[in-house]
DNA sequence: TATAGTTGTCTATATCAATAGACATTTAAA
DNA sequence: TTTAAATGTCTATTGATATAGACAACTATA
């Protein structure tokens, strides 16, 4: 984990160093002793001044991933990084499966509204027909794992935001309304840092980066049935695609 | 691109910005004046100062994104976020394809080793044994795409590197030591903030994000040919996945 | 019960980041 | 040739970031 970190970048150092560390457990540098280097070797090997080191400890600690103990050391608490899997398949309930003990899909809000341009493109109605929008948070365990703005056609769908606060799952939703199978059609993938409403869902801290991922799936005929754009933290998930 | 930047957070306000103006540029947000929005406006948007505006169109004038004319405004000069498809025939010279005019794969190193146990377990060799290792950087019209780190069999691929370094593309290297097809078996999909070899590799500035693929490829009787970590700048690509 | 090793707190100083306002300079269009 | 609209430059001030050093407080162990 050397490197130098990098100065007058708009990025300020401490900030730096508190994504590095974090990296470097959650790639299991520290698992033999559990804990973070002390902080006066940090700043040796980041070549920065102590008080540095601590800031980005400071901020760590806040997102409660390590807990400092006076005299002892720097502990790490978590280190979670869930493995979901991208395939033609992929259900979210289902793909993080065995990771964590407890799954739920939490309903923040919903509406009917008219497709715009993306919207309709991707469900392959016409611009303005009526559509639902879903703003989901889905949870591993009781962790945010990744927030989502979900559409369905709104002729076909009409009862899914009750459906899908009652079922906590899209698929289980899905087949309440009669549809008891589909398929991921497409999925595009990109990375950028976490916006304001990203982070308050995710229960993030500014400059955390999110994985997004737009998906379409189909029915079994191939008529679209559903367009989300998920918002994953990146801390905390990894997606797999099997060929 | 309203929503608010955000402050004490470690990232400079005038970096956010650049960030999101050069999102906003890619997403084809300023197509119809080809002009990035006048720095009063831009400031009003955000609710920063015109200077600190100013900073985050300097940073994009230094990259080379935009241009800053006096009395007429701010030109949009270059505007990239090539589409990269994992499928089972991922290649990255041709999947990239249409997109750029010149596609480059340049060797910045390479050696022989021994197979830690990531490497083994992706290649299915026993801990221990050699393998070529090569430090890549993947170019499109000159500007860095991607950097990868690749391991080979050594019995199988020795002479990999001259041919990498000849032919500037590992599918045409492969064909040149009598391996004329492969599949990609495996994708894996994260997001980080690149480190400081990245940053100069792909030509970043810190706080920048990656996206990180761990590919294995196989030949057409499934054996392991190679193993790769690849850092994408995230800025630049978008990974599209049809199942 | 010392002692080494660690985190916590305090003061002080220098540099970067951001705001504020005024005005110059250039361009394009009226 | 004006004029409006845009970027460029300058000065000044405030708050965040980073360094530096000293010492307190706590933990585990010899």
């Amino acid at each position: 984990m050397a490197g130098q970190v990098q100065r007058q970048t708009g990025v300020a150092l401490w900030r730096q160093i508190a994504d590095r560390i974090r990296q470097a457990i959650s790639a299991g540098a520290y698992d033999e002793t559990g804990m973070v280097p002390p902080e006066t070797v940090l700043a040796l090997q980041f070549g920065v001044n102590r008080h540095t080191v601590r800031s980005a400890i400071a901020a760590l600690a806040q997102e409660g991933i390590v807990r400092a103990v006076q005299g002892r050391g720097t502990l790490i608490e978590r280190k979670e990084r869930l493995n979901f899997p991208i395939t033609k398949r992929t259900r979210f309930t289902a793909g993080i499966g065995g990771q964590a003990r407890e799954m739920r899909g939490l309903l923040l809000g919903h509406s009917e509204e008219r497709a715009d341009e993306e919207v309709a493109r991707w469900l392959k109605l016409r611009p303005g027909a009526p559509v639902i929008r879903m703003e989901t948070v889905r949870k591993a365990d009781d962790r945010p794992v990744s927030c989502a703005t979900t559409w369905f056609p709104a002729d076909r769908f009409a009862g899914m935001p009750a459906a899908y606060e009652k079922t906590e799952s899209i698929t289980r939703a899905f087949a309440e309304l009669g549809l008891s199978d589909y398929v991921r059609a497409t999925t595009e993938v990109t990375a950028a840092h976490a916006d304001a409403a990203d982070l308050a869902a995710l229960e993030l801290t500014p400059g955390a980066i999110v994985l997004i991922t737009k998906a379409m799936n189909t029915d079994l005929e191939g008529v679209p049935v559903q367009y989300a754009i998920s918002r994953f933290s990146a801390d905390r998930v990894q997606f797999t695609i099997e060929n």
